[in-house]
RNA sequence: GCGCCCGUAGCUCAGUGGAUAGAGCACUGGUCUCCGGAACCAGGUGCGCAAGUUCGAUUCUUGCCGGGCGCACCA
């Protein structure tokens, strides 16, 4: 448990203590006591924690809340709490402010921590997949697909800091309607390249793309595939277009600092006859209805307006069978939650789904689809237009050329999934004060500077307590490069630099910018675990900014380098401090830390 | 027509059943003998509209207005 938690459970407990003191002299007359609830008051001088218990008791008390809090106060116990002042404000919160000493074990604890501080054991192990992307196979990636790929890869960072088992998966849509249309369209171009005279079918593919694909093609097979029948062609042609398509797809991604555990292909339920088998069970289930030739899922009998089509009437499934059967696969692999990252366009398509996994004998709540709204490009303050069907759009290829990862990344993540997204091309792309990226990159750099100058004068951050045996010393994350690389880094050159004593004095460390910087540091376990359980990925991306700026101001108001040497020890663990805790965050957003910019 | 999302400062967006609703940008004025000025400090306007639930609503409910997106034997 993280400091910040440890202290908000002795607190509640105390409340509780003294709730149900009252209670049994009969000083309040109640049945039943609830858990008094602790938030963080807004105003600073509200003090660290509130509650609210003495409103909303205040009823069925029959008390007036301000002496009902009153009463509550009289009897708390502060023993272990850190609190050192108790107020009675407002219509009847009562106000808690802890004695500032209760920061200075967290500095130590993150030292120990590392590149673990700020993960957690919230999630209990609970096994989580996270699908996101999934674009299909027929193109490149877009600026939607981009904005899935940032929030779902850093969704699942933060799952995985939090304590989930957690898994990334991509679905591949290598079946269906548009694979045919893929076909037609990669052969009209391997034709037209190779001067035959055809005509581009109407609902093709039009971007430029995929002629390059049948250009690869024909330097490497040349005209052979001409003579061949028509289905043999398109089989052949669509085979190379989707190993070369998801090729480049999964290069782009890796680019752009995602890495899937699971690539899934839709054909492979087809082939091993899934789709069958999950039709069987909605039917045993007596939720298909057969109708002008085709079978119906009965979505009605979930209130729904109209039935859904699982199989033609030409004996095809549905795109709409083929997902079912693989969200009952997902549940079949046992996964406690299933998080699908959708664009908003596909809303229709989620209470069908949370239906059509109750229908197969899985608990609908154990599906969340996050939709994301659509991303808006400016550019010299007018909107890029972009149209899929002409083959007009910008790549995430070409954004990250422009912009680069780091700021691309941020930017996707820095709103909420459910807000429109307008994406600044020349904001994110200025290396200036302006651009929320740079700034907060700008604090990290500034750090190791600062950190680079003491090592240079021969000191050095102070050497803690080391962590116990016990402790997990790697950031969570699967195929992270940067904890691995930890031994040849800044920090590891710092540690081994000669020692300072082991007890240094945290009390010089006063200052309220140095103060309010080390409560946000305290507060990273709490803030990865509740975005991470809301899936707000975005929350991560204001933490960043707000310790940043914090930071800066800590950086303008205290002198870290100095000569008083037990301030400057101090301070310099702070800093430290800072920069274990920016470099975490800014690896769970996929961003880089730079310690020179 | 039905359904989903959104409407908060000049702009882009956070935020919470509570006590004086925040940040960045833009605008104005300040801060540096010194650790990176890509920095810091100060300055002001706002919860689309109207009812309801509540001790208390920007937050929850309903209606309306405005914007976006869905409503195929497409995916």
């Amino acid at each position: 448990m993280n400091s910040v938690e440890s202290i908000r459970q002795k607190i509640i407990t105390s409340l509780g203590q003294a709730l149900a003191s009252l209670q049994q002299d009969g000083t309040i007359n109640v049945d039943d006591l609830p858990l008094a609830e602790l938030e963080v008051p807004r105003e600073k001088q509200h003090g660290d924690f509130a509650t609210n218990i003495a409103m909303t008791m205040a009823k069925k008390a029959r008390m007036n809340p301000r002496q009902l809090a009153q009463k509550i106060v009289d009897r708390f116990d502060r023993t272990g709490t850190w609190v050192q002042d108790i107020q009675i404000a407002g219509p009847g919160f009562i106000n808690f402010a802890l004695d500032h000493r209760w920061l200075y074990p967290v500095l130590v604890h993150v030292q120990a921590e590392d590149h673990a501080y700020g993960t957690s054991d919230a999630g209990q192990g609970k096994r989580v997949q996270v699908e996101f992307v999934s674009a299909n196979p027929t193109g490149l990636l877009h600026m939607g697909n981009a904005r899935g790929a940032a929030l779902g890869d850093t969704l699942a960072n933060l799952l995985r800091a939090a304590g989930f088992d957690v898994q990334k998966e991509f679905y591949i849509n290598d079946a269906g309607n548009q694979i045919e249309n893929f076909a037609k369209s990669l052969e009209a171009r391997y034709l037209e390249l190779l001067g035959h005279d055809v005509i581009f079918p109407e609902e093709g593919y039009h971007g430029h793309d995929i002629i390059e694909t049948m250009q690869g093609l024909i330097a490497r097979d040349g005209d052979r595939y001409v003579q061949m029948e028509t289905a043999e062609r398109r089989a052949a042609l669509v085979a190379y277009g989707l190993q070369e398509k998801i090729g480049a797809i999964r290069q782009t991604l890796a680019n752009f600092g995602v890495e899937y555990d699971v690539w899934f292909s839709e054909k492979t339920l087809h082939e091993s006859g899934a789709i069958q088998e999950t039709l069987e069970t909605l039917r045993t289930n007596g939720y298909v209805d057969e109708n002008e030739g085709a079978q119906w899922f009965k979505a009605t009998a979930f209130g729904e307006e109209k039935d859904e089509v699982l199989v033609r009437s030409n004996g095809i499934p549905t795109y709409f069978a083929a997902d079912i059967a693989y969200h009952k696969n997902k549940f079949d692999r046992g996964f406690d939650w299933v998080i699908n990252i959708w664009g908003a366009d596909h809303h229709g398509h989620v209470a069908r789904m949370k239906n059509a996994v109750q229908a197969v004998g899985y608990p609908p709540e154990d599906l969340d689809v996050i939709l994301m709204q659509l991303v808006r490009l400016f550019k010299g303050g007018e909107i890029v237009r972009m149209s899929k069907r002409t083959g007009q759009y910008i790549t995430l290829e070409e954004l990250m050329e422009e912009v680069g990862k780091d700021a691309a990344r941020f930017f996707f993540v820095m709103r909420g999934a459910d807000s429109h997204l307008d994406f600044d091309l020349d904001l994110a792309k200025s290396q200036s004060a302006e651009n929320p990226v740079y700034y907060v990159q700008y604090a990290h750099a500034r750090i190791c500077s600062i950190l680079r100058t003491a090592q240079d004068a021969g000191a050095a951050v102070p050497r803690v307590a080391s962590a116990p045996a016990s402790m997990p010393s790697s950031c969570g994350l699967t195929g992270c490069g940067s904890c691995d690389v930890s031994g040849t880094s800044l920090t590891s050159l710092l540690k081994a630099a000669p020692a300072a004593p082991d007890n240094i004095d945290l009390t010089v460390l006063t200052h309220p910018s140095e103060l309010a910087l080390l409560r946000k540091i305290a507060d990273l376990p709490d803030e990865v675990a509740r975005a991470a359980m809301q899936m707000e990925p975005h929350r991560m991306a204001r933490y960043a900014q707000d310790l940043a700026a914090l930071f800066h101001a800590f950086y303008t108001h205290c002198r870290v380098l100095n000569d008083d040497p037990a301030l400057q020890q101090a301070r310099l663990l702070v800093v430290d401090d800072t920069r274990i805790v920016l470099r975490n965050v800014l690896h769970w957003l996929g961003l880089t830390a730079p310690e020179r910019m």
